[in-house]
DNA sequence: CTTGACCTTCCAGCGGCTGGAAGCTCAATA
DNA sequence: TATTGAGCTTCCAGCCGCTGGAAGGTCAAG
């Protein structure tokens, strides 16, 4: 299988692919005698897990680590389960900030009239404030 | 006033200040006698501006946008408002997003034994799900 | 036998800084 | 006065995770 039909059944870009080869996030391909990359099955297990993992915000660096594990038959499972949660975690934290941005400005936006006058609590509150 | 001072008084990095200039964000400042950036209070009002609109998660796209209005004396509050209410949209969508994710990612940390054993739902998920 | 889609490599750029090198100037100290 | 050391200047490179484009080879269809 070519790396444009690899890409679609992964639902990558074959860029993509050739990046994560570049970047040794997997295997080198192996090589028809066109000098095509060709993918095999168990290739496309890798390719998948990589989008999926990816898809759920992992870094490339997790993705290199839950790789490893999945390629380790002596893994404990214990150690995927703690990457996932530390995943968990740390998009707690970014939902949090975002949700406290968005308050501050949910508050901003209801003290400015929204008129065609040019007197604005937000602008005077952004250039003003003095935010420890 | 020097390039730190007005950095550490706006809680940006001089580094930054420069770029902003750099990429034209802000005008570029007066210069002294020595060669040195030479910040006012004007200056510095334009800065606590840009970090506070860059903290609360604007692009530098949108910081121009905003700091142009900032500058018009003819602006309606209307258009800030719209910004700001962009943004706060743009944030909800961005945390939809995140928890979704989440959720996706808590389902199958339940599932996980999270012991010694290889055996993990997460690994499995990752290699295996076709996900539309 | 040509078209056009695919594949290959390599290099450049996105956003938004951040770090480092090389060389100024300036204020304080020995 | 001579010398630190901090702070300023410029410029170039790198971070992440791709993505786009150029220049060229290959393949299947018409």
């Amino acid at each position: 299988m070519n790396i444009g039909q690899a890409a679609a059944q992964a639902g990558l870009h074959a860029k993509t692919i050739r990046y994560y080869e570049d970047i040794g996030l997997i295997l080198p391909a192996a090589r028809g005698a066109n000098g095509y990359r060709d993918y095999g099955v168990e290739d496309l297990h890798v390719l998948r897990f990589v989008q999926r993992a990816r898809g759920l915000g992992f870094s490339v660096r997790d993705c290199r680590d839950l790789l490893s594990l999945y390629h380790d038959r002596n893994r404990a499972s214990a150690d995927v389960k703690a990457l996932a949660e530390q995943r968990i975690a740390s998009i707690e934290v970014k939902v949090a900030e975002l949700r406290s941005l968005a308050a501050t400005l949910s508050h901003l936006v209801e003290r400015c009239a929204g008129d065609d006058r040019p007197d604005c609590p937000i602008l005077d509150d952004f250039a003003e404030a003095h935010h420890a």
